[in-house]
DNA sequence: ATACCTTAAATTGTTGACAATATATGAATT
DNA sequence: AATTCATATATTGTCAACAATTTAAGGTAT
């Protein structure tokens, strides 16, 4: 298996995001351009394109003639980067429940079951990248494109954001089911009371943070190799 | 004058994006790599990269093989865009009021004489990029980072949209002292008139729309070159 | 004149070599 | 041992040539 399909920059954004997504890239960690090469098989040209691409989003940092890292937020890029996301997924969530179709609630309902399921099986980092997902899903519903895309990257840079400075304890937080009752909510026309529970469950989200930095060591094939490619 | 500065990517993005919010370079122009090489006298290698960076805001449109053109929203995207505008000028005027220094008051009323400026002067794409400015400016009082980039974004492509299918009369629209109002509103902390003058300015300016194509043709020396050198 | 095919030109995509900068190594000195 | 300096290595930045693709041009047949 493993066609030589050529890669592009976005697909290895992609695939770096995903990682950062899952947790298993750590902030700080120093991505040299040849080690990308060798990871995804392509030229240092295409490693560039993508590094400037993740670093508009904030997902990397570039320093000239320093290479790039993993992005380490500042506690107040931290509190920006929550705050903006509190707005956002408020907005988006007032608009999906105008526009939610029955198929959108099925779409949600679905991803429902992949985290419950993620969560029975012990796969955590599985069940941490669904879990942010379901907010990119749920941004989806309100059909408006550049919103939920800057969801989606406020998305991304809290996982990071979980990473340096997130309990132990902050898996919990998803945990008791407020997805499952958000969607319920969404489902019932009930705006009130899905606010209430996005709101809950974005406080409970940032008082989880420490702020005490911590760091990990790891193998960037191992992190990034998780394709098609063994 | 005209140091022999080195450019860079975000140099070039800086400067096409400026042209585009001074609508001097219209939606659907072909941007050629050596034409933009000529024009900042730099390399390939550095354009793509521009090129790269405006593609991932929407302002230019890439194409494998086809190259780059400035980029025209369709209606149901200028849809979207406008309404995640109307969005995020609410919110981020509210953590505007409430943030709001004298100093910051002062920039925008600084704004506000040079918006005027120009008006007088007859300095028509002048003033329509101050006119976009505004909001930027306004934006950034709310200190959100996050937020205010994407509020810029989102001015950006309004500029093309309104270059597509904004009417003559739309100028006129900003002309009412509506930011004059809006600044006033912000200084007395009175939330409820500045969301109403700005729902008013959004709408108006959503409202004046056609929806019907029209293009011009010019040369990029002209358009792009304002800087430093002649 | 239009449509169609073939060939030439222009434009974009990719690669590899080289230059510039930063980081690591190690010896000499205090 | 710690510091400083010089050297060597590694990493990033830049450029120019080449390949691939698209667009334009020219010619032929209908």
């Amino acid at each position: 298996m493993s066609l030589k399909v050529k890669l592009t920059e976005d697909d290895i954004c992609a695939r770096i995001r995903d990682s950062v997504l899952e947790q298993r890239l750590a902030p700080g960690t120093k991505l040299t351009e040849e080690s990308l090469c060798d990871v995804f098989g392509v030229s240092r040209n295409l490693i560039r394109r993508a590094f400037l691409l993740l670093s508009k989003d904030n997902i990397i940092r570039l320093e000239k003639n320093k290479g790039a890292e993993v992005a380490s937020p500042t506690p107040s890029e931290a509190h920006e980067i929550f705050e903006a996301r509190t707005i956002m997924e408020n907005a988006l969530l007032k608009q999906a429940m105008e526009r939610a179709s029955a198929a959108d609630i099925k779409t949600l309902r679905t991803h429902l079951v992949r985290e419950q399921q993620a969560l029975t099986d012990g796969d955590a980092s599985k069940w941490i990248r669904l879990s942010g997902e379901f907010h990119i899903v749920l941004g989806r519903v309100a059909q408006n494109a550049p919103m939920s895309q800057f969801l989606d990257l406020l998305v991304f840079r809290s996982s990071l954001i979980l990473a340096l400075y997130g309990n132990q304890a902050a898996p919990s937080s998803c945990k008791g089911g407020e997805h499952e009752r958000l969607v319920d909510a969404l489902e019932n026309k009930d705006l009130p009371t899905a606010r209430q529970i996005m709101a809950e469950h974005m406080a409970s989200l940032e008082t989880l943070l420490t702020f005490e930095e911590k760091d990990t060591g790891q193998d960037l094939h191992t992190i990034l190799g998780g394709g098609s490619a063994a």
